[in-house]
RNA sequence: GGGGAGAUACCCGAGUGGCCAAAGGGGACAGACUGUAAAUCUGUUGGCGAAGUCCUUCGGAGGUUCGAAUCCUCCUCUCCCCA
């Protein structure tokens, strides 16, 4: 446990990298009544097991949580594991599939042990908003919605857009931030985090903590991060994400692909580089390659530590820049009864490797120049070649395997 | 309840009897280049051992026609207007 800090410099900590604070004055009479009376905040976080995984853009609200931890205060770890059967509606631009209760419970499953990787999970409280949802009746849902009004949720840009352009918004979705807000109530929250795209849900709690008599929480929301593709928020459904549990050399190159304009943003987001360090980096002179290379060894360190990070560099340079084999190739299997005279087809192979998912898919990687053999480029479709153990195949720029035998 | 509009490939979207395996864009993949899985440029983007007057694909099921994404009937889903 630190040592407390005085709030005013607890705020400018917590501070960074924020985009609104609902608001800002609240927090630090909140912080300065928490520090006088020796109490800990009660810092909720939201976090709807929709999918398997947790990239470095919804890491972003959880490593604020954990400045929060760090401060001190009590971080309060919501599985929105009812909320996510809705699923959020926020920036959306269509209904989401319901989520069945196993593929949710699954995920929630695996959340945990990702969060892991970032909060201390021995001082956070962890509750599942099903306890109390599951309980509630008809009634009780009927006296939350009658605190919503239609034209406030139409205000919102996601519904006003899908309104506008006629996509569909079915009746549930608008009970979904008052199902986050009444989470809010529920544990009693000083402060929720959330993406920018959030605000609305976290107001929506504010107003429902008074209805119910609890002094209001503060809103404080971070930004969405781009996906690396560098124009739409990063998600799992646009596989433009990086994964906080994927491969370092995954994390890195990953990293190393997004676009150069997006570094500052993914600095100060996805490191813990100080800020001194990351204009250094970006200034004038510094190669663009170099600071890159360096954002991508931090992304990996904070996930997989510093020997990691520095292995998927040396690794990352010597595929790349030396094109010279990776260290680990995945070995692709090949029953010998596929084999004829020890020959077989050329694209037959590609398909075995799981690099081409039909002939004419394995054909036009052929015949584009992107297949090598034990670093000879094969150019005919129809070639049919003789079957070598340990013959690597290579596919573009980066997809490796290492042809083996088996009966 | 009444009236109107719509559903096209991974996504968006053009196409209203044959020239349509279907424009254009996005995405993805491959190549060139280099600074790298940046940027830029080029190409590819249903399947079949590549070949054919071939097979499957324009929400689903039937029908008309020598021929249907396109016309007709029914069904499913969506949106809009009126009540």
């Amino acid at each position: 446990m630190m040592m407390p800090q005085d709030p005013k410099s607890q705020l400018e900590t917590l501070k960074r990298g924020t985009i609104d604070i609902v608001r800002e004055e609240e927090l630090l009479e909140k912080l300065q009544r928490s520090y006088r009376e020796n109490r800990p905040l009660r810092v909720k976080l939201g976090l709807d097991p929709t999918a398997p995984d947790i990239h470095i853009g919804n890491a972003i609200p959880l490593q604020k949580l954990k400045k929060f931890q760090e401060l001190g205060h009590q971080a309060v770890l919501i599985i929105g594991d009812y909320t996510a059967l809705v699923g959020d509606p926020a920036g959306v631009n269509k209904t989401r599939p319901m989520l069945s209760r196993e593929e949710v419970m699954a995920n929630a499953k695996t959340y945990l042990q990702q969060v892991g990787k970032i909060l201390d999970l021995s001082r956070t409280e962890i509750v599942y908003n099903s306890q109390w949802f599951e309980e509630m009746g008809f009634s009780e849902i009927l006296r939350l919605t009658s605190k919503m009004t239609v034209a406030r949720m139409l205000e919102r840009d996601d519904f006003s857009q899908r309104y506008a352009t006629g996509t569909p918004i079915s009746l549930h979705e608008f009970l979904y931030p008052l199902m986050q807000g009444y989470d809010s109530v529920m544990v009693r929250s000083d402060v929720e985090l959330g993406g920018t795209d959030q605000l609305f849900s976290l107001l929506v709690g504010r107003d429902l903590q008074r209805d119910f008599g609890q002094e209001p929480q503060v809103a404080l929301t971070t930004p969405l991060l781009e996906g690396i593709d560098g124009n739409k928020k990063m998600s799992k459904s646009l596989c433009n994400y990086i994964g906080i549990t994927e491969e370092p050399a995954q994390i890195f190159g990953k990293a190393m692909s997004i676009k150069d304009d997006l570094m500052k943003k993914y600095f100060v987001l996805a490191t813990d580089v100080d800020d001194g360090r990351i204009d250094e980096l970006l200034a004038h002179g510094v190669h663009p390659r170099q600071a890159k290379a360096e954002l991508a060894r931090a992304i990996v360190r904070r996930y997989w530590g510093e020997e990691a990070a520095s292995l998927a560099a040396q690794e990352f340079d010597r595929v790349f820049k030396a094109h010279e084999l990776p260290e680990q190739i995945q070995e692709v299997i090949i029953p010998r009864g596929e084999l004829k005279d020890g020959r077989l087809w050329m694209v037959r192979l590609l398909i075995l490797a799981g690099f081409a998912t039909t002939n004419s898919d394995a054909r036009r990687l052929i015949t584009q120049g992107g297949v090598h053999l034990d670093g000879k480029e094969v150019t005919d479709p129809k070639a049919d070649i003789e079957v070598t153990p340990g013959m690597i195949l290579k596919v573009g720029r980066r997809r490796f395997a290492r042809v083996v035998v088996k009966d």
